[in-house]
DNA sequence: CACTCCCGCCAATTA
DNA sequence: TAATTGGCGGGAGTG
């Protein structure tokens, strides 16, 4: 065969050294000197040109087409000295060649045929997805080139992709190493690490924070650029020891392209549009939004993006938004990572994606791969990225070390969020009316809803929802948009009659069983209780997929909860594969709809709060003890019931979820009650905004409480019953808080009888340590010394636990939980401010103890570690959830 | 016109 | 200093 195309290309000899010098050198004379290195060649002929090779040349010269016809014969040949040629690949490319023998013809190379994606996927496919050790090979800048007939700087451009992924190694100059996808579910595994601290917690986080990190805006600085400096992953590979190789400079591509993956892997949906994508990655907030730096980022994006998918890790969609269609990209690599290096991975989804051509390599790799995992990670990688370097100013928790940076991505998150929510609300269809506070919601990082909102069809009042996203990273900034909800919130509170909408959205069926709480005050308060998938598998009707995401993203809320223990139960309904990964993520993946894009939230700080209040314009307190009592009495039987039972495991949980009540007709919180019934185990999530900013933060917690104790409670209680509670840390003044009722602690035996139910206090929450003055307590304890909420109590009567007293009053005093969380008391209180806006800090207020249980935003900013910390814990799973939106607005 | 993204200049880094 | 890397953005190809 050889032969046979050297005939036909006769002369090439030196086209086949210097390929690239024919085709590019374009405007130049054919000159033969060979520009680039040429390397060496196997046959270095002398003489060119020969009658033949002229005309080509000219030809070529003459037409694009004709030279790519030529690259990509030289491209295709096989390559003589490469170990691979016997690669399949070359089969494939001869036969292309064969059918291009005709002249010039159409064959168009056209762009698309010099598309870095494609000039990537030739070069991939020159080396085995697995390589054996053995098989490693160095690969040659200048070789490689030459071969695939392109100017080193676009390898430059594939290679530096591979390398953020580590799936290559710069071993010298010029030359790199092989190292093929064996280490790669560990690079994704450290890049959603490292991704979820940056990101993630800035999903969750404020925008506002980043306002404040102006201040930092030195300290950001040094930290960006430690970050940058050193990739996120520093994967010192053993193998290929490139000691130096990491030290340029910011290695923008490499970072980005790390970056830009960790997206991915933080999504809910696992869609990153691009313009998002190119926000958060612009390393300066956003603010300067030079339209020029834009661009060029978008660029870069694509270049990435392009190499991303000849990997098969991403594909290209569109996500449409209110304002038109947008160009986005989905993850459809694999989304769990075993620990262990897993050699599987490839096939998952992604290997459907590869090329054949890969994947036939993959099968055969496969069974070779061993799965050494070089690369250890390091702990540098995770701060690399995530900016430990200067701490938040928050630096009061000393948890959130990463916060600050959380910040800055948070916006960008929330931007993400933002537009995630938008889409939602588009599908929802939002009463844009209602909503319209919403916001634009092209705009509005209120949404935060992004994806998981989702319940709620249509309506913003389910806003609430969104606390699985939230979970997520979701910042949300939306904390202002949700204000929109609650002014819905308000409405609705009393009337039912969204929630029936909802419900016949059938959405609501996901919620069933919770209750809601609106709070006027702009801070939203989400609590999960454990999760349950089953509320996925609820039907959704109409909604269908809203439903299903909401359901999953209630689910995901959870996920912290039930992650480690049932999460692959649970998540099991939904997402079927992924056993281990936390429900959430699952979850997430099953909501893929929802791309995360960003809208790019204008500074969502201020607004939120004015927005909220608006709608609800009540009082907060009215509205709270309203919806309290709504609360209670909706969902809470229901749940009472099946939850008092069982609590505990999300398994059973699910199953229980399963039964999803019907439930009751909440008069007051229509749509929530009705979600609650519907979904009678899900977890209650409690979401505030923050009224300033998102800074502020939500939190959502996730409560899982026995069934017992939250369904007396909102039977009885009106006050909540609520599991948990979210607080939006800056906020957090001015919200009172919520309690949960009791919650079910695994461990806890409930001393009493009254808070039987309650125990425990498994929020998740535990691990956070939250500043938030929030608070929650597991066991009853009303805070004597508040004693708040006047309002409130009068159904109180059974449990104490439940209440949340909500303090109108400004004081907020915080209770302190006498016991520890874990122990499972009972119950937990919960003093908030107003809503005024004064920021309190969390940290006076909140109890040492309970920490754990709540986090202020800034602490939350890690969701991921929140999960972690609540795996450990026993978040039980019972749980149901509940939602409660909370207009906070100032009272009054 | 918007989206893609190729191309290659040229500066920063290395050797 | 030359070579290697790689940021960057003009502007062309596509739809």
């Amino acid at each position: 065969e050889n032969i046979y195309d050297r005939s036909r290309m006769a002369p090439k000899t030196p086209i086949k050294n210097e390929p690239i010098d024919l085709s590019k050198q374009k405007g130049c004379t054919p000159e033969r000197n060979p520009i680039t290195p040429v390397k060496i060649i196997d046959r270095p002929q002398p003489d060119p040109w020969t009658p033949t090779m002229n005309l080509k040349i000219l030809v070529s010269a003459a037409s694009p087409d004709m030279r790519d016809r030529e690259k990509k014969k030289e491209l295709f040949r096989p390559i003589e000295n490469s170990e691979q040629s016997d690669t399949p690949d070359s089969l494939q490319y001869d036969i292309v060649d064969d059918s291009t023998v005709d002249e010039f013809e159409k064959q168009r190379p056209s762009r698309k045929q010099k598309s870095l994606g494609l000039l990537c996927q030739k070069f991939l496919a020159r080396y085995p997805n697995y390589p054996l050790s053995t098989e490693k090979a160095t690969i040659s800048l200048d070789e490689v080139a030459s071969i695939l007939g392109v100017e080193r700087r676009r390898i430059y451009d594939i290679v530096n992709v591979l390398e953020s992924l580590q799936l290559v190694s710069r071993v010298a100059k010029n030359q790199y190493c092989w190292h093929g996808r064996h280490n790669l579910s560990q690079t994704l595994k450290m890049l959603q690490e490292a991704g979820e601290l940056q990101y993630g917690e800035l999903m969750t986080s404020q925008h506002k924070e980043q306002d404040l990190e102006y201040k930092f805006g030195e300290q950001k600085k040094e930290t960006i650029p430690d970050s940058q400096d050193k990739p996120l992953l520093d994967f010192s590979e053993p193998d290929c020891t490139s000691a130096s190789a990491n030290s340029r400079k910011d290695k923008s591509l490499r970072i980005m392209s790390q970056k830009f993956v960790m997206l991915f892997l933080v999504s809910k949906t696992k869609i990153v549009t691009l313009d998002v994508a190119a926000k958060i990655l612009i390393e300066e907030t956003q603010d300067t939004v030079d339209h020029s730096k834009f661009k060029t980022k978008v660029r870069r994006l694509y270049d990435i993006a392009n190499v991303l998918t000849s990997l098969g890790l991403i594909k290209k969609v569109h996500v449409t938004e209110e304002r038109g269609r947008k160009p986005a990209f989905k993850w459809i690599g694999p989304v769990e990572f075993p620990e262990k290096p897993d050699e599987l991975r490839g096939h998952s989804p992604t290997s459907d994606s590869l090329p054949e051509t890969q994947r036939g390599a993959c099968a055969q790799y496969q069974s070779s791969v061993t799965g050494k995992q070089r690369f250890t990670r390091h702990s540098s990688f995770n701060s690399a990225q995530p900016c430990e370097a200067p701490r938040r100013k928050v630096s009061s928790e000393p948890n959130s070390p990463h916060q600050e940076r959380q910040d800055e991505n948070c916006s960008k998150m929330i931007n993400l969020t933002a537009v995630c929510r938008q889409k939602i609300e588009e599908d929802t269809g939002n009463k844009a009316c209602d909503t319209k506070t919403i916001l634009n919601s092209a705009k509005n990082p209120n949404i935060s809803l992004p994806f998981s909102l989702l319940p709620v069809p249509g309506d913003s009042d389910f806003c609430v929802n969104p606390l699985p996203q939230a979970v997520f990273p979701v910042v949300q900034a939306d904390v202002p948009s949700f204000s929109l909800p609650n002014g819905i919130s308000s409405q609705a509170s009393q009337p039912s009659t969204p929630a029936a909408s909802k419900t016949e959205n059938g959405k609501s069926t996901l919620v069933p069983n919770q209750p809601f709480l609106c709070f006027p005050s702009s801070s939203l308060f989400m609590l999960c209780g454990g999760l349950q998938e089953n509320n996925m598998s609820e039907p959704l009707p109409a909604a269908g997929d809203l439903a299903n995401r909401s359901a999953e993203a209630q689910a995901a809320a959870p996920p912290t909860a039930c992650q480690k223990r049932s999460s692959h139960k649970c998540s099991s309904p939904s997402a079927p594969a992924d056993d281990e990964e936390p429900a959430a993520k699952k979850q997430t993946l099953e909501h893929s709809d929802l791309p995360l894009s960003l809208v790019v939230p204008k500074k969502p700080p201020e607004s939120p709060k004015v927005e909220s209040s608006p709608g609800s314009g009540c009082s907060a307190a009215v509205h709270l003890e309203t919806n309290r009592l709504d609360l209670t009495s909706p969902a809470a039987p229901e749940i009472a019931n099946k939850e008092s039972t069982k609590p505990l495991d999300c398994q059973e949980q699910e199953k229980q979820s399963q039964n999803k009540d019907p439930d009751e007709p909440p008069p007051g919180n229509e749509h929530i009650s009705k979600e609650n019934a519907n979904q009678p185990f899900q977890p209650q999530y409690l979401y505030v905004q923050p009224t300033a900013g998102l800074s502020s933060f939500n939190f959502l917690f996730s409560a899982n409480q026995a069934p017992g104790a939250i369904s007396l409670a909102a039977n009885q209680l009106p006050s909540l019953s609520v599991p948990c509670v979210m607080v939006p840390s800056a906020a957090l003044a001015s919200f009172p808080l919520v309690c949960s009722p009791s919650f079910t602690s695994p461990l806890s035996s409930i001393p009493d009888g009254s808070f039987s139910a309650a125990a425990s206090p498994n929020f998740s929450v535990s691990s956070l340590a939250s500043p938030t003055p929030v608070f929650i307590s597991t066991t009853a304890v009303v805070s004597p010394k508040v004693s708040p909420a006047p309002s409130v109590d009068p159904q109180q009567p059974a449990h104490p636990a439940l209440h949340l007293s909500p303090v109108l009053t400004r004081s907020c005093s915080a209770v302190k939980l006498d016991s520890p969380v874990c122990m499972g008391h009972p119950v937990t209180l919960l003093k908030l401010q107003q809503p005024s806006s004064a920021p309190l800090t969390p940290k006076s207020i909140r109890p040492a103890h309970h920490e754990a249980f709540f986090k202020t935003p800034g602490s939350l900013g890690d969701p991921v570690a929140w999960k972690k910390n609540e795996g450990n814990q026993t978040r039980n799973a019972s749980s149901v959830q509940r939602r409660l939106e909370i207009s906070s607005t100032s009272p009054d």
